[in-house]
DNA sequence: TCCTCTTCCACCTTTGAATCGA
DNA sequence: ATCGATTCAAAGGTGGAAGAGG
């Protein structure tokens, strides 16, 4: 594990905030028109900053292959894992302050796809957003030692295209575009979020998106997958030649030894690199700047027709990169980045058969009462051993064993999703409920109200953007401002059910988030004690 | 007919309990 | 009694094939 560790370091990403501090601008900020976002009382040393906080992609290389030939993954009904894995290092985190590190996957934009002729093409408009979900890591909340201490292993999350799905995986879409985001939460007094004061941020590393799919549509993700993944060794062939591969598919594929797999592998990104060293992608800067997200590389070819986006078009804005958020004590909010670049109205007709921009909403994550009590168990989501760091050993202590934990699954419901096309993307501000309360009760869609649209001349060009804004103030009650009902209520005393159970889904703390017309709602689920109402 | 999805399968890794020895 | 190493079996993850369904 160590040697992983090590071994991989450089081929992390590191994904960094641009802002010096809370009311630093970014550089584009001024341009933007954006404003600057007051400062949250409890963030205010610059060792507490939450934007300060940097996050590596681990394995980033990897995911770079995947997402060069389009990332595909696979979603079952019993749920299926990421692979390559979300792993993350943390870095320039308070070692003593508790936060919450929770991933949402959502849509990378409106259109269905369907791969045709070997590449992805759009095949029409996108179904209705699944029951937006979170999955919260299982040692959340935990200090910032904690998290830093190793990497960050979401390798548990799950993603399912059961619409009923009662282990709280992450509902998607099958042949739509997806795009994983990461939320670092800052946990109240409560060992929560959701309150006046949350801070957090978000992170989206760009070469995460994927397309969901229920069977494999291209080969070289098949092979990539087979090659890359332990549990699919089963697959790989040896040098022999006496293949399971061929054996299985040998009609409709050539027998693929390890060697030549690993040939063609190295072939395909030589081919790759060759073309990005030769200037070949310099006319797809979607593809280049994919992995250069501090250079604010500008975008985007659409009529590009490389092998590479024939492939797997790419978003054309790699610049969503890298948001952060910040609660507005009067509860209003406020972006100090920008989030995305490409915001051309699309018109031309052969856009269609390009994967458009990265989600343009705004992060549904948000506050209130995500209370935390105790736990008995945690998954162990983390590599490495929780064994107490020698220096920290106070923090560490507290992180283990005073630290009311939360569980991995959090439910949330997502109304179908106002379509944020690429022309003129409807900017979503949002309120937040939270509750822990359980009854259940129908998702109410949010009225729609008031969208901020961002005009197009305002989302420049990016590739790395610190937003910050307001998270809304706590409802502790059990409406939100809008008098919507909890999602759901828990009768007093009533004991949460371990998760993965779906008799427990009525009884979880929950949290709703809701955008207008978008709503989360996010269950908490205990692997031990009870809940505690608030 | 085509496309998508579900189910089942064999193969593999991971995980945790049991065992043993120092 | 404790700790670490080893062994083993069960659980779970994997992609492919076949077939169902729209």
């Amino acid at each position: 594990m160590l040697q992983e560790k090590a071994s991989t370091v450089t081929d992390e990403h590191v994904s960094r905030l641009q802002t010096g501090g809370e009311t630093d601008l970014l550089p584009d900020q001024s341009r933007l028109g954006l404003s600057t976002a007051p400062t949250v009382p409890s963030s205010t040393e610059p060792d507490q900053n939450i934007e300060n906080i940097k996050v590596v992609l681990h394995e980033r290389e990897l995911w770079k292959k995947f997402h060069e030939a389009g990332t595909e993954m696979i979603i079952t009904k019993a749920g299926r894992r990421m692979f390559p894995s979300y792993k993350v290092k943390m870095t320039g985190m308070n070692p003593k302050t508790k936060y919450i590190l929770l991933i949402d996957v959502v849509p990378a934009d409106d259109h269905r796809y369907k791969f045709c002729d070997n590449k992805w093409m759009v095949a029409g408009k996108a179904e209705p957003a699944m029951p937006g979900r979170l999955y919260v890591h299982p040692d959340s909340p935990a200090t910032g030692a904690h998290w830093m201490r190793q990497l960050v292993s979401f390798q548990k999350l799950k993603l399912t295209n059961n619409h009923l799905d009662p282990f709280g995986h992450i509902i998607l879409n099958s042949m739509h575009k997806y795009q994983p985001r990461l939320h670092i939460v800052k946990a109240d007094e409560n060992n929560a979020f959701g309150s006046k004061n949350t801070a957090y941020c978000t992170h989206v590393f760009h070469e995460t998106a994927f397309i969901s799919v229920t069977s494999y549509q291209n080969h070289k993700i098949t092979q990539l997958k087979i090659e890359n993944n332990p549990f699919a060794k089963g697959f790989r062939g040896s040098e022999e030649g006496d293949l399971r591969v061929s054996r299985l598919q040998g009609k409709e594929y050539p027998v693929i030894s390890k060697s030549m797999v690993r040939q063609r592998l190295i072939s395909t990104h030589s081919h790759l690199a060759g073309k990005l060293g030769a200037g070949v992608l310099a006319g797809h800067p979607q593809v280049l700047s994919s992995y250069q997200y501090d250079t604010g590389v500008p975008l985007s070819n659409p009529d590009s027709q490389d092998p590479i986006s024939t492939h797997f078009p790419q978003s054309r804005d790699p610049n969503l990169l890298y948001h952060c958020f910040k609660h507005r004590d009067n509860g209003r909010h406020l972006e100090l980045g920008c989030k995305r670049s490409y915001l051309e109205t699309s018109t031309a007709v052969s856009d269609e058969h390009y994967f458009r921009s990265p989600p343009s909403y705004e992060s549904p994550l948000l506050s209130h009462p995500y209370r935390t009590e105790a736990i008995t168990s945690r998954e162990a989501c983390m590599y490495g051993g929780m064994e107490t760091e020698s220096g920290s050993g106070a923090a560490d202590a507290d992180d283990l064993t005073n630290s009311p934990s939360i569980n991995c699954n959090m439910w949330a419901t997502v109304q179908p999703y106002p379509r944020y096309g690429m022309e003129g993307v409807p900017y979503q501000p949002f309120t937040a409920h939270f509750t822990n309360s359980a009854t259940v009760a129908p998702v109410v869609p949010h009225p729609a109200s008031s969208v901020v649209s961002r005009p197009q001349a305002d989302l420049g060009v990016y590739n790395s953007a610190a937003v910050q804004r307001g998270l809304s103030p706590s409802f502790p009650g059990s409406r939100d401002s809008s008098g919507h009902p909890p999602l759901y209520h828990r009768k007093p005393g009533s004991p949460l059910l371990p998760h993965r159970d779906f008799s427990s889904y009525s009884a979880q703390g929950t949290i709703s988030i809701r955008e207008p017309a978008y709503q989360y709602q996010v269950g908490l689920s205990s692997t031990g004690s009870n809940w505690t109402d608030s």
